[in-house]
RNA sequence: GCUCCCUUCGUCUAUCGGUUAGGACGCCAGGUUUUCAACCUGGAAAGAGGGGUUCGAUUCCCCUAGGGAGUACCA
């Protein structure tokens, strides 16, 4: 049987960090098996649903690289054969009409509540002869088993076994005629051809429900993977204040994206002891079995020491594109031709010491600044008037001689030693004139990025007239 | 209230009846050092509680406690 999974989102807000981690999973199991990975934006909910949100779920899915087969389907588009399935399902006797009022429902269950009686609705209209039908709004409710129990063999929680009586005679299609979400889930998925649903726990509940869709359709049931939630860093829901972002916040923060599958795929999943690896290696190992049962809380701290250990190994050709979508992502200017070129030489020194994207621009702001660089409020510190001589006596000697790491270790050496101190004096004023700032890659680096010329033109900069 | 799920270091987790309970992040100490990092060495740190089953339970079962989800003409 070949995989049909898909990532079926509502387009209320911004794409939830856990509708992310649901995706990958979901996309993770088709692709490492050589099957179909389709999405579906459940808008049936017309007065929450807006075309902004359905615009971050598609761009989220782009950056995280979450490629799907075919257009994304939309639930709204297909509400008239979710009401032919809601028809066929009346005329076989598997639904009614209730003509209940909301009224009377509310009435019935404070009755209920008041008894400690079950708040379960048991509309009168179940068992009613057609003939006395009212002509009146109604509701389309499906006829749920009373006794006995539904039980569902779930991938990740096993089997769960729910009992029947629980079962409401859930509503299939309301008084205006539009399906709801439970009938609409249950006829896209099977129209759709999905084999493996895989969903947040959240939906555990739903399950047996909508499996009475199915085995009253005679329809097959998929197989089913409820996955457990994500928590904040507090071990709550997750809210605004911790980690409740949409994925584009996570984006430009600057988590690559290899990184934040890399991460969320560890969340709750595991191979072993395994940490840090490629997509690769998670579509071979990812199977439902490595799935853990209980809720995993987000850990920005994880989450950063990941994303640098992915920045630290990607290729750097491959890293500077990167950067660059990130830049354009962020609004930021794009790169000149020239700070191109030495990003690329800089490259190997900036991205062993970034987690982030944002962090290796920071630190790379001594081939995004031009002369003359304005030293900020530390870099300014170091630059005092001792420093800045001895910054023009240093720089005759950078004239000459090679412009190699090894000949300016040696100068350096040779420059302090004659000063009775040493290169960790100079190295402050050095990285002050250089980049404008005290927090940059190591100087060496920096000189020999910037060329001989360059940075002997930034230290006389910096060095100023003299100020006795 | 009812139904269902969950519970190993602070966090993510390994273990699929027998381990000195392992790894990673973070943390602490030391080393390296030119800032920030990175890196190296070492360290503290866990089976919610109580019953069973078993020669033996973190592992299987039950109860309790705590957490979570659902219980809509929302998705």
């Amino acid at each position: 049987m070949s995989v049909v999974t898909r990532i079926a989102p509502s387009p209320t807000g911004f794409m939830h960090i856990g509708t992310a981690r649901t995706a990958l999973f979901s996309w993770l199991y088709a692709r490492g098996r050589g099957g179909k990975f389709l999405l579906r934006i459940e808008d049936t909910d017309r007065a929450r649903s807006t075309p902004e949100a359905t615009e971050a779920i598609l761009k989220g899915m782009e950056w995280l690289g979450f490629d799907y087969d075919g257009e994304a389907v939309s639930q709204f588009a297909r509400a008239d054969r979710h009401a032919e399935v809601a028809q066929a399902l009346l005329s076989e006797g598997h639904a009614y009409k209730c003509f209940s009022t909301q009224e009377e429902i509310e009435a019935f269950r404070e009755a209920a509540r008041a008894e400690g009686r079950s708040t379960l609705f048991q509309s009168p209209w179940r068992d009613a002869d057609p003939a006395t039908y009212p002509d009146a709004p109604y509701v389309v409710r499906l006829r749920m088993p009373r006794e006995g129990e539904t039980v569902i063999a779930d991938e990740v929680q096993g089997e769960v076994r729910f009992p029947n009586a629980n079962l409401d005679d859930m509503v299939l299609l309301r008084s205006d005629g539009t399906p709801v979400y439970m009938l609409a889930v249950v006829v896209d998925d099977h129209d759709m051809g999905v084999t493996h649903v895989i969903r947040g726990d959240d939906h555990l509940g739903n399950t047996p429900r909508q499996a009475q869709i199915y085995t009253a359709m005679g329809w097959p049931l998929p197989v089913y993977a409820h996955i457990p939630l994500i928590h904040g860093p507090d071990g709550k829901k997750l809210s605004k204040r911790h980690g409740a972002l949409g994925v584009e916040e996570y984006r430009d923060m600057g988590y690559p994206a290899v990184a934040m599958r890399n991460y969320l795929a560890r969340l709750g999943w595991s191979h072993g002891n395994d940490e840090v690896f490629s997509d690769d290696e998670a579509r071979d190992w990812f199977d439902f079995g490595g799935i853990g049962k209980s809720p995993a809380r987000l850990d920005f701290k994880k989450l950063e020491n990941i994303s640098g250990q992915h920045i630290a190994a990607m290729p750097d050709a491959a890293l500077l594109q990167d950067l660059e979508d990130f830049l354009a992502a962020t609004g930021e200017p794009p790169l000149t031709e020239a700070q191109r070129g030495l990003m690329s030489q800089g490259m190997a020194s900036l991205k062993e010491r970034a987690k982030t994207f944002s962090e290796l621009i920071e630190k790379a702001s001594y081939i995004l600044t031009d002369r003359p660089i304005s030293p900020d409020e530390k870099a300014a510190k170091a630059l005092d008037n001792v420093s800045r001589g001895i910054l023009r006596e240093l720089t005759p000697h950078l004239q000459t001689g090679s412009w190699t790491r090894e000949a300016l270790e040696a100068l350096m050496a040779e420059f302090a030693a004659a000063r009775d101190t040493k290169f960790g004096k100079l190295a402050g004023p050095l990285r002050a004139a250089l980049a404008g700032r005290s927090v940059t890659p190591s100087v060496y680096d920096m000189m020999l990025v910037l060329g001989r010329d360059e940075s002997i033109a930034r230290i006389t900069d910096a060095a100023g007239e003299s100020h006795p």
